[in-house]
DNA sequence: AATCCGGGGTA
DNA sequence: TACCCAGGATT
């Protein structure tokens, strides 16, 4: 098999150093199978019904770093609740962090409300129309406003993220490390070089459609692709190990305290703080200790601390673990019930009644960790 | 240009 | 558990 798709591009390929770009005739083809691919294949996705620049924009925020699957409720969810950019700009912070509780990287979340706001203040709520102006609001890269900008406002801009890294680069054989410089200039010119005059954002949706569907980072499915006999990993037999990446750093072990603080049917939260993980989220009082095992006395010393108040005493509770990025965090959790309750917390601490908590945006684990208490549903 | 940052899902 | 995800911001 091998051996019959063997041509003249094999040549090519073996000199190293040279970076290739694809010929006029063989773009055509390539826009005109994926086109015809993406006609028959793609999927229905709520973002896609109707392109407008604040659901283009929504989904696209949504969606770095994170999956298809993933986000579709989210974005229902989001744009039923703030449908428009002037929805969004009156909308409280925390309204919006409770929209995206869940999602995970929560920076976006309020980068997007900060976005809002601009938008409106700076332009009344028109959307712009240049990448300049695109990337001058917070959370928004050169994907995010190239993809809105050729989805949503038809413009000839190029994007690249996962799904056509992966692609562009068994389609042309690189074979140096995606994420160097070289590999990103590369890998821009070649989207930017791709890409047609007309329905530039088809294009763009066709093509991470096809790395998504086909073109996947575990066993291509190369027969149902209708690019093959254009790709020129396959033709080399190298598709499996396109696209070479960089080595992983390995984990980092954490420990922290929890505190579960209860009184009259409340518990008591900490809003995180910029800079924090989960920043802006509530969250139960958590500090990070050195040793995997916490002493008791300095756990209720700092418990004291917090309230101002003596007289209870937190007693473990159970161990729980999670995993963020590169970091492996186990935690002890303490928990007490307090009597004497002091009006003035710290700055950023307040106690919510545990039959509301469905309401306050808390963070994954911690959700778990309150459910393991038998507080959350 | 390289590094840092940071939630969640899944094979 | 390893690997991946429609990246952005910072230095």
């Amino acid at each position: 098999m091998p051996e019959i798709r063997r041509g003249q591009n094999a040549a090519a390929s073996a000199q190293e150093g040279s970076l290739w770009f694809p010929a006029p005739p063989w773009r055509q083809r390539l826009r005109r199978r994926l086109l015809a691919w993406y006609a028959r294949c793609a999927r229905q996705l709520p973002w896609r019904d109707e392109p407008t620049p604040y659901r283009v924009w929504i989904s696209e925020v949504m969606l770095q770093q994170t999956q298809v699957q993933t986000v579709v409720p989210y974005f229902e969810r989001f744009v039923a609740a703030l449908p428009s950019v002037h929805h969004l700009a009156a909308a409280e912070e925390e309204e919006v962090l409770r929209l995206w509780q869940g999602l995970g990287y929560y920076r976006r979340g309020r980068q997007l409300h900060q976005a809002a706001r601009e938008i409106v203040r700076r332009w009344g709520g028109e959307f712009p129309q240049t990448l300049q102006q695109w990337l001058s609001l917070p959370g928004v890269g050169r994907y995010t406003a190239g993809a809105v900008l050729s989805i949503a406002l038809g413009k000839r801009v190029p994007i690249l993220e996962a799904n056509t890294k992966r692609l562009l680069a068994r389609l042309a054989a690189y074979q140096q490390p995606v994420e160097g410089a070289a590999g990103q200039r590369y890998l821009w010119q070649l989207a930017q070089v791709l890409l047609p005059r007309k329905a530039p954002g088809t294009f763009n949706q066709a093509m991470m459609e096809l790395g998504s569907l086909v073109c996947r980072p575990q066993s291509p499915q190369c027969a149902q692709c209708p690019v093959e006999a254009l790709c020129r990993a396959r033709e080399l037999g190298l598709e499996q190990q396109l696209p070479r990446s960089n080595a992983r750093p390995r984990w980092e072990q954490r420990h922290e305290v929890v505190l579960a603080l209860r009184s009259r049917g409340q518990v008591l939260l900490q809003q995180r703080e910029r800079g924090e993980w989960w920043a802006g989220l509530w969250d139960l009082p958590r500090k990070q200790i050195a040793s995997a095992r916490a002493e008791s006395a300095q756990v209720a010393g700092w418990a004291r601390e917090l309230l101002g108040v003596a007289g209870f005493v937190p007693r473990r509770c159970f161990t729980a673990q999670y995993t963020v990025t590169r970091f492996r965090v186990r935690q002890q959790v303490f928990q007490a019930e307090v009597a004497n309750r002091r009006a003035k917390l710290p700055e950023g601490a307040r106690w919510f009644p545990i039959r509301r908590l469905d309401q306050v945006p808390l963070p994954s684990p911690t959700q778990k960790v309150l459910r393991r208490l038998g507080w959350w549903e």
